[in-house]
RNA sequence: UGGGGAAUAGUGUAAUGGUAGCACAACUGCCUCUGGAGCAGUUAGUCUAGGUCCGAAUCCUGGUUCCCCAACCA
């Protein structure tokens, strides 16, 4: 298990919290419980996307198998055909190896050991403890009883050892139309956990499966298979979320029928994240009703779309470590997720400089045609990113806002008769401010002062603002998509009577700004290349952004103690 | 009207019978060629009622609240 993709910087270095899964970790190394074994897996069913809350999984079982020395495997859970395709596969696939885990040799799918399972199915109809029902699905669930009233046996369920063989071999063989008949297990009718009234274990489907074709028309289900895999895999910690608690005596209970290895499941709970839905389900509602662009829209919580948002791999990494692991349901604040992604991005990403909302300076005292290759540190966080030389001409533009005819208190920067430094150039004053007929700012005339060049003045003075800017000749011309909580409640879930989540849907999620213009050095940049806009925020190209046509998306803003101080007033 | 889990500042977590700590958020300052970053500080917490104990977030008893379970989904 290593980090193959990503450096590993001061953020994720600092000392892992011992959760109580690892406790236990600890505890069985130490008893000896498994040799010393340490064998987790990541088992998503291919039917989604992966979004932030499988990171958490990911990050725990990658986490701690790295931790202790062991493996962890990633295991596809394909046991529905009717909902899983092979996109969601390869987009998993993509998804944990971009967030820096390795399986090596470990990628298995539960479907390769179909054959096993129908096998060791057969053995508990020997034992007599499986039989083929016959009950139709609603007389199932009727049988089944309430939380209050045990259930019925099953009129099915004292078949003989011969029949229950020969019946579940003709399932297996197609001889049965869809839903004509399960084969459950012979537990207990009356169990105050409802798992264990004789759960199903196979049900019929002609359907045809993405890796076995129309091979098998019975397929397990998840109580059934899923301890049978972890116990093939040789697991030691099957870690898994809260509501498969109720399960686990179901889990225990088939792996001591067969008598075969016995992983130990342990439960945590999912994460929550405020202005955000989690659920697969909605998720794929979001993408199917068009309200957002895709699965990999930068709004939504999907790994994918965190990638074409500008998250790095370490930002994800060093959240799920800062969220920690326990047993009771949690909202995580989502700025807790963006201060983990300003942290490792503002030691990573080499700043340009680029203005959103241009606004034409011209400095009435600067040569005609003359242009000046100005030096610009990288990354002040990190000398070893270097330089670049930045183009100054005579036609400037700035951030609109950056300027006010009539500044208010405390507005540091640009206004007539004001002296602002441009960054890495000069400090220039502003003289005159030209508007259009309706009353617009259009232009502003300014004096530069040529004994400030690089930024400081001999005589000392320094000015209280620095204000970015981009030479007009020279800058590239982008989009810029500005994206905000794709929600405006913290809990979308959490509608009005008559109301969904839907309803939640924030109108101005994105913003697209179509004149915006950055620095030359970025033109030959590959898509998701991450920069700081220095004041602005943090942005990565856009995966559909061409030399023609440059589209950047924000990441995330900078803290902004202007804004906040405007708002207050 | 059953069973299974869980409750610590606004939020996320630590403390495993011995000073309730950390982070985010919020708020003050300082510093700064990014109103960024950094530095210093402030506000704020053990669900509740009893009990055991020199001492309880932790152990015991009762209560309250929240989550999960009645798919041939996972």
């Amino acid at each position: 298990m290593s980090d193959v993709t990503n450096n590993t910087t001061e953020s994720e270095s600092s000392d892992q919290r011992t959760d109580f899964i690892r406790e236990i970790v600890i505890a069985d190394n130490k008893s000896n419980k498994w040799d010393g074994r340490v064998i987790t897996r990541f088992p998503p069913e291919p039917n989604g996307y992966l979004h932030i809350g499988h990171a958490k999984s990911i990050c725990l079982n990658f986490g701690i198998a790295q931790q202790f020395g062991g493996k962890c495997n990633l295991r596809f859970d394909d046991t529905n055909p009717t909902k899983e395709e092979e996109e969601y596969v390869q987009s998993i696939i993509q998804d944990v190896k971009w967030l820096g885990w390795d399986w090596e040799d470990r990628l298995y799918f539960a479907s390769d050991y179909f054959q096993q399972m129908y096998d060791w199915a057969v053995e508990l109809i020997k034992q007599g403890k499986a039989y083929v029902c016959d009950l139709a699905g609603d007389q199932v669930s009727l049988y089944r009883g309430s939380f209050t009233q045990p259930g019925k046996d099953s009129p099915w369920r004292n078949r003989t050892v011969e029949e229950n063989l020969d019946l579940f071999n003709r399932m297996k063989n197609g001889e049965f139309p869809d839903g004509s008949r399960t084969l459950r297990a012979k537990i207990d009718m009356a169990s105050p956990n409802l798992n264990m009234r004789d759960p199903v274990m196979y049900r019929i489907m002609h359907a045809t499966h993405h890796r076995t074709g129309d091979k098998w028309c019975i397929y397990p289900m998840y109580d059934w298979a899923h301890g049978l895999e972890d116990s093939i895999e040789k697991i030691t910690h099957s870690i898994c979320t809260l509501e498969f608690e109720n399960h686990r005596p179901l889990y225990d209970w088939f792996l001591d029928q067969l008598g075969i290895y016995h992983p130990q499941q342990i439960e945590f709970a999912r994460l929550n994240l405020t202005y955000t839905v989690m659920s697969k389900r909605k998720l794929l509602q979001l993408v199917q009703e068009k309200l957002v662009s895709n699965w990999d829209d930068p709004r939504m919580p999907t790994i994918s779309g965190m990638r074409r948002r500008g998250y790095s791999p370490e930002s994800i990494r060093y959240f799920a470590k800062k969220i920690g692991i326990n047993k009771f349901n949690s909202t995580v604040d989502f700025a807790l997720l963006e201060h983990c992604v300003r942290e490792v991005l503002n030691k990573t990403s080499p700043r340009i400089m680029a203005v959103l909302k241009p606004l034409k300076v011209v400095i009435t005292n600067y040569p005609e045609a003359q242009v000046e290759e100005l030096d610009a540190v990288n990354n002040p966080e990190d000398a070893s990113a270097g330089s670049r030389k930045v183009p100054f001409s005579k036609t400037l533009y700035i951030e609109q806002d950056d300027f006010m005819e009539n500044p208010p208190k405390k507005f540091y920067r640009l206004s007539p008769g004001k002296e602002v430094r441009l960054r890495y150039a000069y400090f220039i004053t502003c003289n005159e401010v030209i508007k259009d007929s309706a009353g617009n700012i259009t232009e502003l005339r300014c004096t530069y002062d040529p004994a400030t060049r690089g930024g400081d003045a001999p005589d000392g003075r320094s000015p209280k603002a620095t204000l970015h800017w981009v030479a007009a000749d020279t800058a590239l011309k982008a989009q810029v998509n500005l994206y905000d909580h794709l929600f405006t409640k913290e809990n979308p879930e959490e509608a009005e009577e008559g109301k969904t989540f839907k309803d939640a849907i924030s109108t101005d999620s994105l913003k697209v700004l179509e004149n915006c213009f950055v620095e030359p050095s970025v033109k030959t940049a590959p898509a998701l290349t991450r920069y700081q806009f220095e004041r602005l925020g943090y942005f990565c190209i856009d995966p559909d952004s061409t030399s023609e046509k440059l589209v950047f998306n924000r990441t995330v803003t900078l803290k902004d103690t202007w804004t906040k101080l405007q708002k207050k007033q």
